[in-house]
DNA sequence: CAGTGGTCTAGACCACTGC
DNA sequence: CAGTGGTCTAGACCACTGA
């Protein structure tokens, strides 16, 4: 029952990887409730004090949660801490992904290379589904953003009425499409405005940008969509705590 | 011996605030190792898993580290998780502190508002000190800062040599002037290069630029110093995993 | 070698949830 | 009420450090 990890290791840390392969291999699917505290103790033949300690260490990376009472369920992702929060507007309330959002096309297209690498379509040129989508807060357009996705689950997609989409897409890809979002990689980087991002957040030329490029993966670590979000650098305000 | 704080909250937690009061205050200094696990269960009248658990919170906030057969040791801090370490050489090579420092001039100044604000310099103007410096990677360029210092206690600098600056300037204050910058808070924010920028970083006109401003503070809040770190937004990437 | 933190066990009782 | 996670205790033994 034990993963196949160095078995010098202590008993918590192999015990965590087991759970955590339990989750990377769908046993413990997303939303369900893993098996009680005491259930694993005795299927594992260890402590429980062991056990609450690898489930420890899966709470603090965010694998789990634990309600008192109830059980320990397995987390889905909510991407709350995507860097698209530190963009305000001129009222300073931060952008939400409750917020207004503007679908303004939705297009089978080849995509260029910088998309197609982040759609990992290495072989031969591949079509893709290209959405144009606009953010706002306080009425304000604050993100910009170039969505793409794979051709293949999504293409109904294409036959959509651009005003229907909701306004949380994962969720609509894991209803739909029976495509969970899982993990992502998000990257943050700094340009002056290309003329499509001046036109939509209503820039002057030459003004600075924070571009962001994310990266999303299914359960199975398919690319399942990558993204270009473009803000106004005037926007943007990233805060940390350094101790 | 136990903070007051909430009386309902669990010992394992009033535990953690006294110890983090104890560094707070002073009572146990940087660098130095806290009593051992067994003696603060028997001092403070609790079972030794119950403190194990209080210094494991601490741990993970970063304020003290464990070393086993050693002791556990209050933390002196790095600032390694500066929003610095995210530029980048055209080598790609990250730059660190380690690197090769230039000291442009040291001046006595007014602050402008700004600068002034970031010291928190409310009353009258009074003069400051102002530190012009280069941070170099692989040769090249890579972060022009602005750094300002209270006259007290800093004002012998101004008689230094600019060539004679240590790379690091934190260990320097606190040698030299028993300051110990203990925490400090960070912002990152883009903009298009200013001119002086433009000029030490080598940049066109009209090109993009992180900036990256820092308050520091000592361990008994006060603030130490105010900087800001200029950057080409072209050296800068800034890489997360969502999950 | 003594002293430190690291792992693991066993068990008691509490706090909260949902039936 | 039964079942869950949360707190706390007591103690054994291991792994590592430095004298």
């Amino acid at each position: 029952m034990i993963a196949r990890t160095d078995a010098r290791l202590p008993l918590y840390h192999r015990l965590r990887d087991t759970f955590a392969e339990a989750i990377a291999s769908g046993t413990w699917r997303i939303g369900d409730a893993i098996p009680t505290e005491a259930e694993l103790a005795r299927t594992h033949g260890v402590a429980l004090g062991t056990v609450r300690k690898a489930i420890d260490h899966l709470v603090d990376d965010g694998l789990i949660y634990r309600v008192q009472g109830r059980g320990t369920f397995v987390r889905r992702p909510t991407f709350s801490s995507s860097l698209a929060r530190f963009f305000f507007a001129h009222d300073g309330r931060r952008i939400t992904d409750r917020e207004e959002s503007r679908i303004m096309s939705v297009r089978r297209e080849t995509p260029p290379p910088d998309a197609a690498a982040g759609l990992k379509l290495d072989g031969a040129p591949a079509d893709a589904i290209h959405i144009l989508r606009l953010r706002l807060t306080s009425g304000e357009p604050l993100l910009f953003e170039q969505i793409w996705l794979p051709l293949e689950p999504f293409a109904p997609l294409l036959h959509d009425e651009p005003s229907t989409f909701p306004v949380l897409l994962y969720p609509m890809y894991e209803s739909r499409f029976d495509v969970v979002v899982a993990r992502a990689e998000e990257t943050l980087s700094i340009a002056v405005a290309p003329p499509i991002a001046q036109e939509h957040l209503r820039l002057g030329a030459g003004e600075a940008v924070a571009v962001l490029e994310r990266r999303a993966f299914s359960q199975t670590g398919e690319v399942v969509e990558w993204r270009r979000s473009i803000g106004d650098g005037k926007r943007f305000r990233y805060a940390i705590d350094l101790r």
